[in-house]
DNA sequence: GGTGCCGGGGA
DNA sequence: TCCCCGGCACC
């Protein structure tokens, strides 16, 4: 695959080796040290500039070859590297704001690279342009498709982490949503990946990843901080938090932009459900394949909520707790998220009204005394139709007899007043 | 099509 | 305010 960033990238590095020179004077000198402990009985000026220039296309192929993509072979070398980077990588992303940064400016921009979905290619990924391939066609065309995936493009957008088991299957789940770069602009979500080895979970908040981290990684030492923790994430992050007695989980975990799509198609496999999680973060099942299914996205962050499919329970939520008259839950969401509840289902204590996701829809439970069936069947009417346009609260149609039934239109005269007049009929109120 | 009833209009 | 009716939704 060629990548259009491919020429920048180049002049990059080029731009990038000679400033290097500037910039890394230590590593040159290093390189010329070693170079001229080779050389040194015979140092003339002239060798001095061939070695020289000998370590600035050994550098130079360096730089190329930590910026473009490189065989999964690299891998092995750099290996013992990656914690380095990655750390330094969770630096970086924790030390600028998830909401201003910017995607190039990125040190260790050739190792690490910048693995959101807006920056230079993945040096990890043999295959990584499908990201960057979206930035520029975001601009140019914004309403065309991302480009073909084909299969050996599966490997996009991802982090050098280790954990590359779990970065491929959530990378391939992120390929799934088409169009990513109109999508991106208006539902992009900033999600929370756990960088320990090997683990590579996906929350929605920073709170649930620095729940997980701690209770899965750090151990229970660290609950003691909670509570500067709890002030760090209620804004105060960083604030006042420089005795790091607490907060170790920060370098654990990254930020990521995904977009909602992906989150809401692939996002359910990814958080194996601390219980306690916030009530953004979404919970898990398990599955088999590591592929992400549907994710039960009944939660208040309508950021994660696909625009159309999940957006309904979310909007019939809302208009259902619009009308204060049905006093019912929506809990009649009819079929929207297709939960799996495993044996332990997840009873997550997120706000969301008494929802017991447990499949089966439940219906509402009013106590009407006659005309139940009715009434359920008036509810889910409601619920399910969309929101009109004509406001109409009609009552539901009574179902006892009215004085039309039991007199009959030849007694009319015996009607109630407002059965008369065609009104709602008094006499027979239900 | 029958029924309940909302909205509106005329007196 | 009383009376009537068109029209709509539900059955």
């Amino acid at each position: 695959m060629t990548f259009t960033f491919q020429p920048e990238d180049l002049k990059r590095d080029s731009g990038k080796k000679m400033s290097h020179q500037h910039l890394f004077p230590l590593a040159m000198e290093e390189d010329v040290r070693t170079a001229d402990a080779k050389t040194a009985p015979r140092i003339l000026d002239h060798d001095k500039e061939n070695t020289r220039s000998v370590c600035l296309l050994e550098q130079k192929r360096k730089v190329v070859s930590s910026n473009i993509d490189v065989p999964p072979a690299r891998k092995s070398s750099e290996e013992l590297d990656m914690d380095k980077v990655t750390a330094a990588m969770v630096l970086t992303s924790l030390s600028t704001s998830p909401l201003v940064r910017s995607p190039p400016v990125r040190p260790n921009e050739g190792l690490s690279g910048s693995w959101k979905e807006g920056g230079a290619p993945s040096s990890s990924c043999s295959s990584s342009g499908y990201w960057s391939w979206s930035a520029p066609s975001d601009q140019s065309n914004p309403s065309t498709p991302s480009p073909p995936l084909s299969a050996d493009s599966s490997k996009p957008f991802r982090s050098p982490a280790p954990d590359d088991g779990i970065d491929e299957a959530e990378a391939g789940n992120l390929l799934f949503d088409e169009p990513i770069p109109r999508k991106r602009k208006n539902s992009m979500k900033v999600m929370f990946k756990c960088l320990w080895k090997n683990c590579g979970k996906v929350l929605s908040t920073a709170a649930g990843i620095q729940k997980h981290i701690r209770t899965a990684h750090l151990g229970e030492q660290h609950v003691r901080g909670g509570v500067v923790r709890l002030l760090r994430l209620l804004g105060l992050r960083r604030v006042g938090d420089s005795d790091c007695s607490d907060g170790e989980e920060d370098f654990y975990y990254t930020e990521m932009k995904l977009n909602t799509d992906a989150v809401a198609d692939g996002l359910s496999g990814l958080a194996p459900g601390s219980p306690s999680q916030s009530l953004a973060s979404p919970p898990t099942f398990p599955i088999p394949d590591s592929s992400r299914t549907d994710t039960p996205c009944a939660k208040t962050e309508a950021k994660l909520m696909t625009p159309l499919s999940r957006s309904a329970p979310t909007t019939l939520y809302l208009v259902h707790t619009d009308h204060a008259y049905q006093a019912t839950p929506p809990v009649t969401i009819p079929g929207s998220a297709k939960f799996t509840p495993n044996g332990s289902s997840f009873s997550i204590s997120w706000q969301s009204p008494p929802v017991t996701f447990t499949g089966i829809p439940v219906s509402p439970t009013h106590h009407h005394p006659l005309g139940t069936g009715e009434q359920r069947q008036h509810t889910h009417t409601v619920l399910s139709s969309p929101p009109r346009g004509t406001v109409s609260l009609r009552k539901p149609r009574g179902e006892g007899r009215k004085c039309r039934k039991v007199y009959g239109m030849e007694h009319r005269d015996l009607w109630c007043t407002a059965c008369r007049w065609k009104k709602a009929c008094q006499r027979f109120t239900d």
